[in-house]
DNA sequence: ATTAAATCTTTACTCCCGTAAAATTTTCTC
DNA sequence: GAGAAAATTTTACGGGAGTAAAGATTTAAT
């Protein structure tokens, strides 16, 4: 095995006996050259390991293989999920995922785009900040790149993936109904439109109900959603203001800083005998299992919402965009029942 | 504003008005051309956004902007954190990170050096898989890019960045020691080398302490720590087979497992009275103040950790790999009290 | 003002690969 | 085995910027 510094494509040209215009297309799709030639590439490609260099091949591509993820809040379990479901599947369609976090601020968002853009990718799947999205510079962005949104519907892209918050709510807000008080819903700070919709939607249901609704606006801004559930949690136990014994949080993660809440304040949760509340999240993040008592609330299909994101995004690379309306798909959620209510 | 397709570092030195081996210093680094020249590029900036082409800068420099930052798992929250600071100082000191996750698995890991090394990143800040890692194929990698471990004391690298199990482990079963019934040690599967000095260490510390070391290995493989712990507390609970009411686990995700079996089997967790078990953790993962009751853990030092790991690398870049000693830096851990121990 | 040093411009070559067109070879079909 | 079709090679150019060297200009120092 004589690795004679193999650089360049040039280079495995030589050792490999094949051209480089040859090379090249098998780089780009190992099928699209014969089956002989193909064998004789790889087991070149065995004894010298060589790999063309990304930046020279993008540079000079069309459509390149880049494929750009950009998500709010990489620590966010949700995402990191999503984010690791949407990369395998890119990479197995031989694309090259790159995966940019925005970390809660506009300004690291707009230059995730930025650089994402100077990337010329293949497309690429957003879920923007939101509310502090600077609107303009994603609009901006998504007129030059096919772009697929997800979980937030900022209004921007060639097509939306999410899940059917009108269906998940009232879903869990039946089920609560059903089996004990009504209710009262404990919003997260309204950083993009699932937190309003979702508001919306409970309002919805307990009207559907005959139930007044009874909205609790948690303070608190960033993504530390646990910390603001356990904050606005020990004040409401505290001042006795909440409306109702049944809880249903905004999300999971505000879900579990309350049930933090009323364990440091002695309250019992769970539906069973002698708890004082019953609390439900929405999400199913990846631990609310691990709750005490573990949480109950309805699971978003991760998968689901990954995958058709992921092939939304390759049929809007292939077919280019050239119809006008902008689908929305939204996945239903299902009940996930534990002990917490 | 009259935008007529600024695509090139030609067409921008022509607006501006400056020359474009000019530009090009500017664009690597803008301290590097007089305040004039600056001062009116980045005025013709402001009236034209122009940004290089990212291939073509990286695809001929010497040293490229890259960096790459490889982790075992990025839907860990301990990463994620780390991830996310790692990346924060990258950005400022004006380099590009990219992140790659292996998500558990030896293949993505591989693909990720791979991807990584075409990349020609200037240098590279990488938590290996550690067992399930191609021991031979990160050394190769570690080769060809100057390289800062973190995390999990895999040999390669010309540094590692870590915490000092042999400081903290002993710090928490000492207050264990102090405080109760001395600890068993709850050993997750042993997937990296932290796990092992975690282990040794615990042992040794009880041994100093005059008491006899108690290890449960945790049946499971992957990432799914929460899961395991709370199977395998399950199981020894029901079988009362727990050999101390004080349980350290080898890390906190465990130990929210833990918890969470505690509750489901109705055993109460914490130091008071009528508490049937204490559990400790260590790392101080996020979320683990929001666990029932609160988790008592040893935090490592992430910021510590990161901005030290991003130093290290800093130097390497600049000074080379000269040295031949591998210096390691731990940082020591802080006890965190909280009330499940 | 005079020099020296620092900075900029011009010119020209390089990086590694994509891609197009024409010429050649291989494979397939009947 | 002839002819057509498919695949490959040869040749050549281009992409967008890095970088080196030599000469011109600006700035700082004396």
């Amino acid at each position: 095995m004589a690795e004679d510094k193999i650089r360049t494509m040039d280079d495995f040209a030589r050792i490999s006996e094949i051209s480089r215009p040859t090379l090249s297309k098998y780089f780009h799709d190992p099928d699209s050259v014969r089956k002989t030639t193909r064998a004789k590439i790889e087991s070149a490609l065995e004894e010298y390991d060589y790999r063309p260099n990304i930046f020279a091949i993008n540079q000079n591509r069309k459509l390149t293989k880049t494929i750009g993820i950009v998500v709010p809040y990489l620590a966010d379990p949700f995402f990191s999920e999503i984010v690791r479901r949407i990369e395998c599947q890119c990479i197995d369609a031989g694309y090259w995922p790159i995966v940019f976090s925005a970390h809660g601020q506009q300004g690291l968002e707009n230059n995730a785009l930025a650089t994402l853009q100077s990337l010329r990718p293949a497309g690429a799947l957003i879920a923007p900040l939101g509310r502090s999205s600077d609107f303009e510079a994603v609009k901006k962005f998504t007129e030059s790149v096919p772009t697929v949104v997800f979980d937030s519907n900022v209004k921007v892209g060639k097509a939306f993936v999410g899940s059917n918050n009108f269906q998940s709510i009232p879903l869990i807000v039946d089920y609560l109904c059903r089996t004990g008080e009504p209710p009262c819903f404990l919003e997260m700070p309204p950083i993009n439109p699932n937190a309003n919709k979702r508001r919306d939607a409970y309002i919805q249901a307990m009207e559907g109900l005959g139930h007044d609704p009874k909205v609790i606006r948690a303070e608190g801004t960033g993504w530390s959603f646990e910390q603001i559930g356990l904050e606005e949690g020990k004040r409401l136990i505290s001042a006795r203001s909440l409306p109702s014994e049944t809880i249903l949080c905004s999300n999971d993660r505000m879900a579990i800083g309350l049930i933090a809440a009323a364990y440091q304040k002695g309250l019992r949760v769970g539906h069973g005998p002698g708890c004082a509340l019953r609390i439900a999240g929405h999400d199913d993040h990846p631990w609310s299992q691990f709750t005490c008592p573990p949480l109950t609330t309805v699971a978003q299909d991760f998968n689901a919402i990954a995958t058709k994101s992921v092939e939304t995004l390759f049929h809007l690379i292939k077919d280019g965009c050239d119809n006008q309306d902008r689908p929305e798909v939204v996945f239903d959620g299902k009940l996930v029942l534990r002990q917490s209510a």
